[in-house]
DNA sequence: TTGAAAGCGCTAACAG
DNA sequence: CTGTTAGCGCTTTCAA
């Protein structure tokens, strides 16, 4: 394995110039265009870790997901993340960055110990970190106070000033609430996620509080909490539809909505002549189901370039905070009549 | 930031027993938990690149999906790559490793320099790759013949000897046509994804080999090769209906299947009395649709654990080599009729 | 069992 | 514009 060392001897240089040659520095264009093809006949390839360590920097972010074992499932049976690391990786690879991926549960106990890790071992050059509950995050303090880059997608539970990219669920929520609302449906079911869900409380109260408006109430028993999959959806409208009829019900992902859907056909009740149905993310699985869902859209991919860009202008200095605020959009389809 | 140094001289010991202290090695107890107590009372953390740089490992291993522009969708609307990647993630978390985490396209020409780059640069102990087409992986070459760790998905272009998991859908393509004969299905339909992708190819063989055998044959109006997406199975589906009306349909991954009942729900056409629709992967959306979908299991998540485990064998040495065939299994469900 | 010291490969300050 | 030199923080021989 040439180093840098071997490239300099053989250029005739010291490493010092092949290292400014190598990386673009200003050198005499003779030397570098020596130092380079020398470079070359060597197959020379700098060492990552000699460069980390000499300049503390290691070209590498991080994605956290931090699950719970209450919903172990929601992030491998659903393509929701996989935008999200896909957004990611695209933008980072144009700075020359690499991404690393990893999942935590809220519940190890391993995971202060991890954050003042991750905060010292230069390892990694920032963090992205979705923490997608309502418990108690104190492991983050040691990072928040470290200066450490980060962003956090939804950090309802943290105070305003931190990094952090916010979906207006709430306001996604009313979306709903309102196309119901003129929709006249009356009835109204709703299938959230796990009761101490972030998307699950903010889709939830915009939904509520909005209908709320309108006198519209939601009955205990046309509620049901799931845990973002397929299964849970189809055994929540199971549920719902054992003591209640709704004429329209709102599912808080896509992967539910489609559960709830093929309840309702195994049952032979139509879509959306007898149950609207409305989902959210606006995921590829809407228009897997039959008939297609109408849901909030947010441009998931969108948003995860949105979060690598943000920890990119906090590693680089080009910002010292982040604040954004996404607005979704309602997508309309047709399992919700367009008219009443 | 203290170092090992500043614990070392905390304890009173070199950092050379401070570094022996630390890792588990063989020490005097007594100074042990001195030096760890110390290390604990200055937060010590080491930092990853010193160590890289000092033993030539990095704790990380690399998955790399190579994707390619005629079907940049495939990995982006597709949960796929989600279990895969989650299975390797718990994998490599048991052995105290991390997960780099990239795509590229096969057309980019920074191929071949990304893997003479990942065989020296010591950013990685290992990569997990996922070539998907069969086109010319010449780039891989250096990566082969180098000695570095790897295990590569599906390979179906390279020679027996390559470290390899395969995924049997040559046997996954007559699985269906066995199910196809056994229900006595005479028309039969297929769509595919990208012809040049290896899945395509072996399921198709497999498939349309299988059918021969009982005289069964797929007219050239009867195949469409889509993209893996849902959009491209409701269309595939369109334009077979157009000139054809065959008895089943063979997707060759669930959403294009998802894709292709919608059409049939849009047009009246009854699954599976009056088509039935089978499937591949077995993944979340095959039981999102209705009727649930007939498809081909061989267990995703389990994949990526193998491929983790067995890229683990390689790194740790405990093995020189890995070819794992799997086998898939057949799941009826009602997108077919049991009987007929 | 421990310490001294060399070295992993790179960058950067400083001097020339 | 280039060379010398001193680290970056860790592990690991080799002696003691």
């Amino acid at each position: 394995m040439a180093t840098l060392k071997d490239v300099a001897k053989l250029a005739g240089v010291s490493t010092a110039t092949a290292s400014l040659s190598l990386n673009g520095k200003s050198v005499n264009e003779a030397t570098r265009s020596k130092v380079i093809s020398c470079a070359k006949e060597l197959n020379y390839v700098p060492i990552k870790s000699g460069r980390t360590l000499s300049t503390g920097r290691s070209n590498i972010v991080q994605l956290l997901i931090i699950n719970s074992v209450k919903c172990a499932d929601c992030v491998k049976e659903t393509s929701y993340y996989n935008h999200i690391i896909q957004g990611i990786v695209k933008v980072m690879q144009k700075y020359d960055y690499g991404l690393h991926f990893d999942v935590q549960m809220w519940e190890s106990s391993a995971l202060p110990e991890y954050f003042k890790h991750k905060i010292k071992d230069k390892s990694t050059d920032g963090i992205i970190i979705i923490p997608q509950f309502r418990y108690n995050y104190g492991f983050l303090d040691s990072l928040l106070q470290s200066g450490f880059p980060y962003v956090i997608l939804n950090p309802c539970v943290f105070d305003e000033n931190i990094n952090n990219i916010t979906l207006d669920h709430n306001r996604g929520g009313a979306l709903v609430a309102e196309l119901f609302i003129q929709l006249q449906y009356k009835k109204v079911a709703l299938i959230g996620g796990p009761v101490e869900h972030f998307d699950t409380i903010e889709r939830g109260r915009g939904f509520v509080s909005k209908l709320a408006e309108e006198s519209i109430f939601v009955p205990e028993q046309a509620r049901y909490y799931g845990d973002f999959t397929v299964k849970s959806g189809f055994k929540g409208m199971e549920k719902i539809l054992y003591t209640y009829r709704p004429e329209a019900v709102f599912c808080f992902n896509d992967y539910m909505a489609a559960g709830a859907i093929r309840c309702l056909h195994e049952r032979g009740i139509r879509i959306p002549d007898e149950i609207a149905v409305v989902g959210y993310d606006n995921i590829e699985i809407a228009t897997a189901v039959y008939p297609e869902l109408t849901s909030i859209d947010y441009n998931i991919e969108k948003l995860g370039k949105q979060l690598a860009e943000s920890l990119w202008k906090l590693i680089s200095n080009e910002e010292s905070q982040v604040h954004i605020v996404i607005r979704p959009r309602l997508v309309m389809r047709s399992s919700c009549k367009t008219e009443r």
